[in-house]
DNA sequence: CCTACCGATCGGTAGG
DNA sequence: CCTACCGATCGGTAGG
């Protein structure tokens, strides 16, 4: 079972990043103020630049922390060359499951307004979340070769895994009922069951 | 297989329309501005204001339009009740990929910008989003009840295929090896086989 | 941490 | 279809 780490000694900075997620999930980061940011801290909007750069500055904390969380995790899966690749997978699709339910507003805001970062953010953005799946299509096709996947492009398959992960944002707003434990069970049954044999 | 109509006779609020849907998703709504729209039409801003009321009027065209695109489908595949749950959910699921690669602009404005929409227009789209899910839900659960797919969660299923289905945007702007037949097909595969006995 | 304020950009209108 | 332009809002700085 994965650990996510959570925020403690928690700086002014960060305090106002972790706020500055909330705020541009439910906004858009082009449609949120500074104004709108220091009102949800009790500030003036020319305060918050004794604490932070700018309002770029904060979008990239949040997407390039959150980018690293996943690419950590991934590093573990991999040093576990013992486990199948399907177990591998799993684990995967667990963290993902578990980031998205734990630090919403911080995975939303890396899923959907990473398009904002300024100019060379966003190159290495891209560039780290294309390795990220790279690395992951590699283990599916490792699990192919070993004959212990359907022998599916794996590519695609990283495609659908990983979106459908991600539309548990909508399960956020929506229908409560279902539990957490239900919810990752279920799911990564689901995708598990398409892919192995 | 269902046809998806494409736009003839385009008026010239069409056109403005097609062009804003593309504006709309590379930049974003908030930030995309009329001026832009307009260079690229080739006219000045306020000339636009001849052929439509608002910037807000267009976003609101190009997601009512989408969602309409998308119940008229799924009328019709209720229609068939022939079928079984596992081919009509086959059908839905190919429709969703085609509109992704045939009407891209479009359909991911309706998925990434509706929050956009001013506020009563934000309360029905949700709610038309929301009642398509509810029907997809339905058609699974009877297919549930009849033995014809796994006793699974219908709503987590449902969130799952429409969630790695629209993750075909990565797709578009990615991997252009894979043609859109295997795509469809893989993907296709991959979610039923998560769903069928 | 504040008040005061600047330059830039925006959606949209007036008037032709 | 255009030019000219308005009021509002923004990110950020100066100066204390």
């Amino acid at each position: 079972m994965a650990r996510i780490t959570a925020g403690k000694h928690a700086s002014k900075k960060d305090v106002i990043t972790h706020k500055a997620a909330l705020l541009f999930r439910t906004r858009g980061f082009a449609v949120a103020s500074m104004r709108e940011l220091a009102e949800m801290l009790g500030v003036e909007a020319p305060s918050l630049y004794n604490h932070i750069g700018s309002k770029s500055e904060l979008l990239q904390n949040i997407c390039f922390s959150t980018a690293n969380e996943f690419t950590l995790q991934l590093d573990e899966v991999e040093n576990d060359t013992e486990a199948p690749a399907a177990k591998r997978i799993e684990q995967i699709i667990r963290f993902h499951i578990r980031m998205m339910l734990e630090k919403f507003d911080e995975v939303y805001v890396a899923n959907h307004e990473w398009k904002y970062l300024p100019d060379p953010y966003l190159g290495n953005f891209l560039n780290q979340r294309r390795a990220y799946e790279k690395r992951l299509t590699g283990i599916i096709e490792e699990g192919i070769r070993k004959k212990e996947l359907r022998p599916l492009n794996a590519y695609i398959a990283v495609l659908t895994i990983l979106s459908a992960v991600r539309g548990l944002e909508f399960w956020h707003r929506g229908n409560r009922e279902v539990p957490a434990a239900v919810l990752e069970s279920n799911m990564t049954d689901h995708l598990l069951k398409g892919l192995i044999k």
